[in-house]
DNA sequence: GCAAGGTC
């Protein structure tokens, strides 16, 4: 036999280069189709670029028609158009190669609900158009890492006969239409007869109500923040401050007047190690490139992107930070050697420590962001910023690998022996420098130690120094894609998008490196909360939430059923709270 | 034109 061939699906093009090298085969090009041999077996492996068709209802009568609210059997696939030509690239190796049948097609797509449903939608499309028999009967790769060793693992047991799981698949579809139920008709009943787009959906709105919160939070504080005073005293040895607030002006400016000297009660002194940070997920990079090139985390993840197309640092959008065990660090090393030799040079000073620091999150797929040893002009190619965050994905790789730095903090107590009013100095001194030679963005700020001793009575002029009550911080945006992974809002390809949706709507505006709200957001937030509370508490949210979790650990026939229900009462809340902005304006 | 989710 063993003229039949298998087609492979793989979920993006990199994906699919990879997996044709490991069957021996060449791949050749983003169209065009990897062909390989396997013992004895054919392939041509051929690549999606993640959703290629959407879900969408038949019969939709579009934006001016805010009462549509359709059941989710009504929701079918259609292509997406920018996408067109990988679903032909797929159309094609399935009927030619495969023969229209199922079972010779295998689905390598992430392993979770959203690959599955990435990979189910395209046989569902491709049955509809006669080219392929019996979806459920294709097979399916399941792979937790894209390593050699996971991979053809994967690819023996979906030769054995692994399926792909359509009630995993209906578990992301629930996700899908609901999230359509939810965010297409309010929105466009919200825009009616409004100023431009009035957009809500199940992320950006709790979002964007993070942000307003915040200004509310700021502005009460504001109403009860009060002044108080500390002191200042300068000394031949140091310049020392009260920890106390003090709460009185006039009782402030009496101490500073009496005292006269102060006596060093205590000395402390303790060396410490600091260990270096983990390997950068998505989330940390963009917190880094936020704090340190102060770049939004949309830009830096399409900097990230354009990096990883160049070949040189890994996929962006994870969230790992744990080091794979097989990860061979001497060989990355070396070749790092060409690629960034001033980063090696300042790693040199560093110091190789014995194990890396890794950290603990994995999401199953991908490796933490590392540089991949790819030796390239990149300032040339992709210009300065482009550099500018390879050098620093590169000295994160290399802090992982580097000597713990030691840094000895210090700290002094003096009072006054007549008020006996306490008095503190403290700092920090690095006294081994360890990773902050390869990374030094988060080397302290320097502050040498005096020589005091106890019991020492030091000369001081003191004086009293107002002080306003700090306000709750505005988030700056990558603090709020932190807060949103943390709330569990979004996912890492996403997040950064919807804030930046937030600013092209016009519902937050820049202060600085913070975001607040402008009047629009307010008042949509003000609206949401009012009008529609049922939509915006979390109960309702967590019970839809619970329920769509099951739907994967159920039999398809009941799968599908439960995906119906869940999505209908969606409809149902939906529906019945859109009634009630019937009158509403937000601007 | 509208969501959120993949990837480019």
């Amino acid at each position: 036999m063993s003229k039949e061939t298998m087609v492979i699906l793989a979920e993006k093009p990199s994906l699919a280069a990879t997996i044709t090298g490991f069957l021996g085969g060449k791949w050749r090009g983003r169209r065009l189709l990897g062909y390989a041999h396997y013992r004895g077996r054919r392939f041509v492996v051929t690549s999606l670029s993640g959703h290629v068709l959407e879900w969408w209802p038949k019969n939709d009568p579009g934006f001016n028609h805010p009462d549509y609210f359709p059941d989710p059997e009504e929701f079918e696939v259609r292509p997406l158009e920018e996408k067109r030509k990988f679903l032909r690239a797929v159309e094609y190796a399935v009927s030619r190669y495969a023969g229209g049948r199922a079972d010779r097609v295998i689905v390598a797509t992430d392993n979770d609900p959203e690959g599955e449903l990435i990979g189910w939608e395209v046989l569902v499309w491709l049955r509809k158009r006669g080219k392929l028999d019996e979806p459920e009967r294709a097979r399916r790769m399941r792979f937790s890492a894209y390593t050699k060793r996971d991979i053809l693992r994967a690819l023996e047991e979906a030769l054995r006969g692994e399926r792909v799981n359509p009630s995993m698949a209906y578990s992301a579809l629930a996700r899908t239409i609901a999230d359509w139920l939810y965010g297409i008709p309010l929105t466009r009943k919200l825009s009616q007869g409004s100023d431009g787009i009035i957009s809500v959906g199940r992320v950006q709105t709790p979002t964007l109500k993070l942000v307003v919160k915040r200004e509310r939070e700021r502005e009460e504080a504001k109403k009860k923040r009060r002044h108080y005073w500390v002191l200042v005293a300068d000394t031949p040895a140091c310049r020392l401050r009260t920890e106390e607030k003090i709460r009185d002006p006039e009782k402030a400016r009496r101490l500073a007047r009496r005292i006269r000297e102060l006596e060093v009660v205590r000395v402390e002194r303790e060396r410490k190690r600091v260990p270096p940070p983990p390997p950068f997920n998505l989330t940390d990079l963009q917190r880094a490139a936020g704090k340190i090139l102060k770049i939004s985390p949309k830009k830096a993840l399409d900097t990230a992107q354009r990096l990883y197309e160049e070949g040189l640092i890994t996929y962006p959008r994870t969230a790992t930070n744990r080091y794979p065990p097989t990860f061979n660090h001497d060989a990355l090393l070396r070749k790092l050697e060409r690629a960034h030799p001033g980063a090696m040079a300042d790693f040199r000073r560093a110091g190789r420590r014995g194990k890396p620091v890794s950290g603990k999150e994995y999401d199953g797929a991908h490796p933490p962001i590392t540089p991949t040893g790819e030796r390239k002009r990149v300032k040339d190619r992709l210009g300065t910023l482009a550099w500018k965050l390879y050098d620093l994905v590169t000295r994160r790789y290399l802090a992982t690998l580097s000597r713990d730095a030691e840094v000895l903090e210090w700290k002094i107590v003096a009072r006054d022996p007549d008020t006996g009013t306490r008095f503190v100095a403290e700092g920090k001194e690095v006294k081994f420098e360890g990773w902050y030679a390869v990374y030094p963005w988060e080397k302290p700020k320097e502050r040498r130690m005096p020589s005091v001793r106890e019991g020492q009575v030091l000369r001081a002029r003191v004086r009293a120094v107002k002080r306003k009550e700090p306000l709750p911080p505005r988030y700056s945006q990558s603090r709020l894609v932190a807060k949103m992974k943390k709330l569990g809002l979004g996912t890492e390809s996403t997040r950064a998008e919807i804030v930046k949706k937030l600013f092209d709507r016009g519902y937050v505006k820049r202060s600085g490196r913070g975001m607040r709200p402008t009047r629009r957001g307010e008042r949509l937030i003000e609206v949401m909360e009012e009008k529609i509370p049922e939509l915006v508490s979390v109960e309702l949210t967590r019970r839809i939430e619970q329920k769509m979790e099951e739907i994967s650990e159920l039999p398809p026939e009941k799968a599908r059923k439960r995906m119906e229900e869940v999505t209908r009462e969606v409809k149902r809340a939906v529906r019945r709270n859109a009634k009630k902005l019937d009158e509403v304006r937000v601007v």
